[in-house]
RNA sequence: GUGAUUGUAGCUCAGUUGGUUAGAGCGCCUGGUUGUGGCCCAGGAGGUCGGGGGUUCGAGUCCCCUCGUUCACCCCA
């Protein structure tokens, strides 16, 4: 395709008959959130850097090198890579009601990353925030509903992975019982792993070497070094859980990126994604803006891999396309115009209504007709203006009968 | 940012060791008796072979650059 109608790398223009699933999914996402007391939240795309700098974490690589970014004026900008930062800034200019908040937002997101499956620049979140102090049932809550949305849309083959970063006061002693761990096989790692051992020795414990892998099996998970209170948190966010017939599996190598997760993180994966198997993901967290540090738990599903999984679950965009409707067929000028007021009638009443605009053979409406979906076809011409009748046919059958207009639109 | 892969009609793809007006299937349009779709038949429209440079008598086919696609790494949804 020609470069000047393409969208941008790693964009995508979203068209029927995909976007009635997408439909479908904000319709069904909506209703679950409404049924937890959760309210809408739309934030601008845009805001400043420092936001995101604050709340992800300026060593992230999301904020250091996967930023939409620029200067217009005044203050450096960017394009969320992220809906929580936003929200929380949102949230902590409430003051005490957005200290106790529960909201949802569904919308597009930038991360300037190189595309591959599963992974846009611009790509799609549905997610929730829930502020307020750390308790293991709120973090509960959180999967349960998020579980409960993708029942809704029909996913299933879903696996929930859930750990814990502790913490903050854990952070220091899981680093360093970590590498203290790790040192005696160094050498062992691959090269990554052993920049990564001084810089972010988490990432060590989710290298997707094999021989990396197996080192980490050997060393105590990450768990392990953090405080008896830390990890009865997650036992309790794993039990009620349990009580909810959520099933989970505990995994402690789990990792996740954002500076701002403290407790419990989990991901949601599906074999049919590909390498990036992660659809969805959440965690509880504190985010420090000005003075305050907000609390509280969240979740984002990327549309784009939900829709991936889907599709492999046997669901598509053509499942969920309106009703066909019911498309005019005019035979002559005079009924071009009569159908034309029809028309107007029809859609006046919410129907899909459709016709040809000039005069065509009966033999190209009816073709038009066909492939445009519509269930019933209106056929007039001169003789039926004149009784005052239309001709009505069921597409699927075939079969067709006259009835008088008046009957027709009544019953429309 | 790194490493691969691929780029020919709306879509899926053929295009032999570089050689005359670039093909197929599907889709689209128009016909096949006067007012009837989905099947069948016939005809038709539609391509600066992603773009730019180069080599050559001659390039869709070779070389370089560039812009995209797809996939993986880093990282993340």
């Amino acid at each position: 395709m020609a470069n000047e109608f393409q969208p941008l790398q790693g964009m995508s223009d979203i068209y029927a008959p995909e976007i009635y699933l997408w439909r479908m999914m904000e319709e069904r996402a909506r209703a679950v959130f409404n049924a937890y007391g959760y309210d809408e939240l739309r934030t601008p795309s845009l805001e400043k850097l420092s936001v995101f700098k604050r709340s992800i974490g300026d060593t992230t690589d999301v904020v250091k090198k996967e930023m939409y970014s620029f200067k217009p004026s005044k203050h450096e900008l960017a394009l969320r890579p992220e809906g929580t930062a936003g929200t929380i800034r949102h949230l902590a200019g409430r003051g005490e009601e957005g200290l106790n908040a529960r909201v949802f937002y569904i919308a597009p997101m930038f991360r300037y990353e190189r595309p591959q499956a599963g992974r846009k620049r611009q790509f799609h979140q549905v997610g929730v925030e829930a502020t307020g102090e750390a308790n293991p049932l709120a973090d509960a809550e959180c999967i349960a509903m998020q579980k409960n949305l993708l029942d809704a849309w029909g996913l299933t083959g879903s696996k929930i992975q859930i750990s814990t970063r502790g913490e903050p006061s854990d952070r220091k002693p899981v680093a360093e019982g970590l590498r203290a761990a790790l040192r005696p096989f160094e050498n062992e790692l691959c090269e990554d792993c052993q920049r990564r051992i001084d810089e972010n020795v988490l990432r060590v414990i989710d290298c997707k070497n094999e021989s990396c892998g197996k080192i980490v099996d050997q060393i105590p998970s990450a768990i392990e070094f953090m405080s008896p209170a830390s990890r009865d948190y997650l036992d309790q966010v794993v039990e009620a859980l349990s009580a909810m017939d959520i099933e989970v599996t505990v995994n402690p190598k789990l990792i996740r990126g954002l500076d701002y997760y403290v407790h419990t993180v989990w991901e949601i994966s599906h074999s049919a994604l590909g390498a990036q198997d992660a659809l969805a993901g959440g965690g509880r967290y504190e985010i420090a803006l000005g003075k305050k540090g907000i609390p509280g738990v969240g979740f984002a599903i990327g549309f784009e891999r939900a829709i991936m999984a889907l599709n492999a679950c046997g669901i598509t965009g053509e499942q969920f396309a309106p009703d066909g409707g019911i498309w005019l067929v005019s035979l002559g000028e005079a009924a071009l115009k009569e159908n034309m007021k029809l028309a107007r009638e029809l859609r006046a009443k919410g129907i899909r209504c459709g016709m040809e605009l000039e005069a065509k053979s009966m033999k190209a409406q009816m073709r038009k007709a066909s492939r445009s979906g519509a269930n019933t076809v209106v056929i007039r011409g001169d003789e039926e203006l004149e009784k005052g009748i239309a001709v009505v046919k069921d597409m699927a059958e075939g079969s067709q009968q006259e009835i008088s207009l008046e009957e027709f639109v009544r019953d429309a």
